[in-house]
RNA sequence: GCCCUGGUGGUGGAAUCGGUAGACACGCAGGACUUAAAAUCCUGUGACCAUUGCGGUCGUGCGGGUUCAAGUCCCGCCCGGGGUACCA
């Protein structure tokens, strides 16, 4: 009935099979007899026409290794996968091929689904969620509702309805009213009673959580579109190169700035990498400081700037606006408005391009108006230079040149003073700024003498009592862009009554994508869905055409997975409360300020308006890293030579050379020699060079210059009566992507070797968390590990070893040090040193010649959470009638690795020198005479004596001389 | 620049609380079985010196320090990876 030898096609089929027709991973939404819940989630994956490839399942096999184990403990664990569905590369696809989006996604999923059944994951796919499904995104939509019809109120603290603001505005105007939001005019109740409908939005827009403002977006004119910031690289398109201007647009936002200090504090209630929390930390950038208006001479109105170091305030000698301040064009005198007009025109219109490629270059421009120094009543000059930003602070400052390095680059190339006012501990010789925050105060009056800190707090009470100014806080957090002028994606439930933007109706969502002929941008900078006038025309109004980004369905999709199915609510209340939040998330990490952020936000305002009870989505969070692939290519002349492509091989090439007058052209990595080994060159012999020019026939008659000689054309003419011809090419490790022909797919390795071992090996590599270049080598350790396993139980017959005698001492040992490691790696994630756990408990009992059963049948429940295929067949070749999954994990006891002795290590002066074994109750006393009589000991000791001899009792022994 | 990471044999990596550095595996070398190969099994494998047996010296990026004892803690550097970049 068993094989005698493994055989993983066999195994792996048949449960596969059997798992799928038993729905053996589907879990109920109720305590089962006591069963405590565990969430289990990975970031579910964006169905890519490229299938998955080794790196993908890295993180689910360490997910699904988690979930098991905690079944196996006895917990109900909910352990759901689904699909990211929306985005743009299928949109893309569609505009390339004219098919329709939902069909290449369709495909895709179907294909992804096949791949990851393959891997024998225990998801419970009755759960699966597609965010493209109107079953799903009708709930995307509700939510954004939920944003448009609540603002932030400041005084409570959280979110809440629209309606109870209006009926506040109607009582008593919005002067008592506190929230996080733009500035609004302020009125009174009868003014709002007079307002008309599009004021009073006008008005309300400034409050809502999901808003409309006009912005500046990157338009891209090449690809008549609108471009994400993500989709922007050095001020060019990242996908063709082209060029990237400002265009100035109506545009969706989420106010996830309401919630910035929210998702700063609760940062700290969460089991997050350092780094993740940090750079979530530094996304929002909080910076504390003063607000200072400071008075225009010979204006009444008074310019705000937001500034963190008040404490300089006596070194300011210039102010500076941004291009994009809202005075910028109307504070110069009449001597300068022609020129300032000309600056800020050319700041505004500059490319993203110029923009980066000129960071160096300091440029501005006065505007012959000055402020009066609120202290000391001097006048200093405003400035305009694009070194300012608009959309932080206030969009001006005032210029430190002492101590701000860019204030100082500025004043330097302007020849504007520069006036130390801190002293540190070097002396300031004024070739540079002096940044640091330390140091004492000098020439500032009432501050001289204070260090920094003090003299900070000092200033921001001297500006309050002046009334000039406050204490204030920023974010560099900014908020969300939330529409996108393309098709595939969730439509916006929006539509404009009288151009009133006015939520769609719960009963008439979902709001459907309807089919377009073209997927082509429009040119204008709409979405495709604009030009579908039967759609966006309806009795009440118009529809928005936006759609909405990427993140909108993510940020809250493991809620969904909670109750799946329901029509009524997004999930049940019960569902929600019962699973809570996901216990263990995994992902990658290059989702730290976006996913992982917007579903924080999202989860606190759910919270606010009562769908969950707690405020952070994902308790505990792993960041795989990410499996690299050898990127291999070769240096194609830029040039051609009479007309023909020229190759050179690297051995033949100078750094300087290449740079000059070579490209890199990647090539499929299969085709390279030795591409995988990191101590020898990788290289193109006869038979890969006549592979690539097929693989690329416009390289067919290409010449190839290669260390010995040239080949062209299927012939070699070797240099001198050389071999064979050897071109040498690049190595590098990068990203594994269709795009550098280097993607190893699962599916291979699955066929060649098993789930199992491809299971075991991709922990195996290393810690979870490390990025690694794939290398197959290796792997047949892992492989011959499960036959050695296999031994254990089948002999060479076929038949089934184990029976029931009575386990060994030393069987009892290894199986209970293997249970306490496996358990305690297990619980720490780290599942590369279990993998070298189990292969060195499969040596031991080998080495026994166990054959109990109850030992071995415990090292499968053991092993079955990496090698779930595997276990099942030996489990069930023991008779077992249930699956083992339904086991339990078998209990840790300490007696079985009690001992009554260790051999110390002794060492003289901290290097070890003799090992020496004593009983482990023996006094101290005792074993120092035993030592210091040892052979070896006396030896070292040189007939001195030890001035002190340290034995710590159970771990080591150490003399010193 | 700033923030976060990491640096250990030929390779991937282990060492969880400061306590025998290099577990486990790959690779390599030698051997057994075999007509042969594959598979399997056994032995060796950080470097250097010694090698007849012992043994010895050095060694966790570099330089200091704390400690009976440092890969691990502290100070100062060097290099790689990731994030972010005029955020006042």
């Amino acid at each position: 009935m068993l094989e005698a030898h493994y055989n993983h096609r066999f195994i792996e089929h048949k449960w596969q099979q059997i798992w799928r027709e038993k729905l053996l991973y589907r879990v109920e939404n109720e305590t089962i007899a006591g069963k405590p819940k565990y969430y289990v989630l990975d970031m579910f994956p964006y169905p890519s026409g490229a299938g998955l490839h080794v790196g993908h399942p890295l993180g689910y096999i360490a997910s699904d290794i988690f979930s098991r184990y905690k079944r196996l403990n006895g917990f109900n664990v909910l352990h759901p996968m689904g699909y990211d569905a929306f985005g743009l590369p299928a949109e893309q696809y569609a505009i390339q091929t004219g098919q329709h989006p939902a069909k290449t996604t369709e495909d895709n999923i179907k294909r992804y689904r096949k791949q990851l059944d393959r891997v024998g994951f225990s998801f419970d796919w009755t759960r699966e969620v597609r965010t493209c499904d109107a079953d799903y995104y009708q709930w995307t939509q509700w939510i954004f509702k939920q944003f448009f019809n609540h603002w932030y109120n400041s005084r409570s603290g959280k979110a809440e309805p629209i309606d109870n603001l209006v009926a506040i505005f109607e009582h008593e105007g919005n002067i008592n009213v506190l929230h996080q939001g733009d500035e609004a005019p302020k009125f009174i109740a009868e003014e709002w009673l007079d307002f008309s409908v599009a004021k009073k939005e006008d008005i309300l827009q400034k409050y809502r959580l999901a808003f409309r403002k006009k912005t500046t977006v990157n338009w891209c004119e090449e690809l008549g579109t609108v471009l994400a910031n993500e989709e922007v690289k050095d001020g060019v398109s990242e996908r063709g190169g082209y060029p990237v201007v400002k265009k100035s647009m109506w545009q969706w936002f989420l106010r996830i700035t309401a919630y910035a200090d929210r998702l700063l504090k609760g940062l700290d209630t969460i089991d997050w990498s350092d780094s993740i929390k940090d750079m979530q930390r530094n996304w929002i950038g909080k910076s504390e400081g003063a607000l200072v208006h400071f008075s225009i001479d010979g204006k009444t109105e008074k310019l705000p700037i937001f500034t963190t170091r008040p404490d300089t305030i006596f070194g300011a000698t210039f102010m500076v606006l941004a291009p994009e301040h809202e005075w910028a064009l109307t504070l110069p005198d009449a001597d300068h408005k022609a020129e300032v007009k000309q600056y800020v025109e050319h700041a505004l219109n500059r490319s993203e391009r110029d923009r980066m490629s000129d960071v160096k270059h300091v440029t501005g421009v006065f505007t012959g108006r000055y402020c009066k120094h609120p202290f000391t009543g001097e006048l200093i000059p405003i400035w305009i230079a694009d070194y300012v930003l608009g959309g932080y602070g206030t969009g001006a400052v005032m210029a430190v040149p002492a101590h701000d390095s860019r204030d100082f680059a500025f004043a330097k190339q302007f020849n504007l003073p520069v006036i130390q006012v801190i002293e540190g501990s070097e002396p300031f010789d004024g070739s540079a700024s002096y940044d640091a925050k330390e140091g004492r105060c000098i020439k500032s009056d009432f501050l001289n003498g204070l260090p920094v800190k003090e003299a900070i707090q000092k200033a921001i009470e001297a500006v309050e009592e002046k009334r000039i100014g406050s204490r204030q806080v920023n974010y560099r957090l900014r908020d969300a862009g939330f529409g996108r002028q393309r098709y595939w994606g969730e439509p916006i439930p929006i539509l404009y009554v009288d151009d009133v933007p006015t939520p769609l109706a719960d009963r008439d969502l979902p709001l459907e994508l309807p089919e377009v002929s073209s997927y082509k941008p429009t040119g204008t900078g709409e979405s495709p869905l604009a030009a579908l006038d039967t759609w966006v025309e309806t009795e009440d109004g118009n529809r928005e055409t936006d759609t909405m980004p990427g993140w909108a369905g993510s940020s809250w999709y493991f809620l969904r997975y909670m109750d799946p199915e329901n029509e009524d609510v997004l999930a049940s209340r019960e569902a929600i409360s019962y699973w809570g939040q996901v216990d263990l998330y995994v992902g990658g990490a290059e989702h730290a300020t976006g996913h992982l952020l917007y579903s924080r936000f999202w989860t606190k305002f759910l919270y606010d308006i009562g769908i969950v009870p707690f405020e952070e989505p994902f308790k505990k969070l792993v960041n795989q890293g990410m499996i690299q692939g050898v990127v291999e290519s070769l240096y194609l002349k830029k040039e051609k030579v009479d007309g023909q492509s020229v190759f050179t091989c690297t051995s033949l090439l100078t750094p300087e050379k290449i740079e000059e007058e070579y490209t890199k052209i990647p090539i499929l990595v299969d085709f390279v020699q030795d591409y995988e080994k990191t101590d020898s060159p990788s290289y193109l012999n006869l038979e890969s060079l006549k592979l690539f020019v097929d693989w690329r026939p416009e390289f067919q008659n290409a010449v190839f210059e290669c260390s010995n000689g040239t080949w062209q054309n299927g012939i070699f003419d070797p240099k001198a009566k050389s071999y064979e011809p050897k071109f040498f090419t690049v190595s590098e490790v990068g990203k594994m992507s269709k795009r550098w022909f280097n993607v190893v797919n699962p599916d291979d390795i699955c066929e060649e070797y098993g789930a199992d071992t491809l299971r075991l090996y991709e922990m195996f590599l290393g810690p979870l968390e490390d990025s690694k270049p794939w290398s197959i080598s290796g792997i047949d350790g892992v492989y011959r590990f499960l036959r050695k396993f296999w031994k254990l139980f089948v002999d060479k017959n076929g038949n089934y070893i184990p029976d029931e005698s009575t386990p060994s001492k030393e069987s009892l040992k290894t199986l209970h040090a293997t249970i306490k490691k496996i358990s305690d790696d297990i619980e720490r994630i780290s599942f590369n040193t279990c993998v070298s756990t189990f292969m060195i408990a499969v040596n031991e009992l080998s080495a026994q010649e166990c054959k109990s059963k109850e030992i071995l049948d415990s090292m499968l429940i053991l092993l079955s959470p990496f090698a779930p295929h595997i276990a099942e067949e030996l489990w069930e070749a023991g008779g077992h009638t249930n699956s083992i999954v339904l086991a339990q994990w078998p209990r840790f006891q300490e007696k079985y690795l009690v001992e009554d002795s260790k051999l110390y290590p002794v060492s003289i002066n901290g290097k070890t020198r003799t090992q020496l074994e004593f009983p482990l109750d023996m006094p101290k006393e005792e074993m120092e005479k035993h030592v210091l009589a040892d052979e070896v000991v006396v030896k070292w000791l040189e007939g001195k004596t030890p001035k002190k001899v340290i034995i710590v009792p159970g771990r080591i022994i150490n003399l010193v001389v």
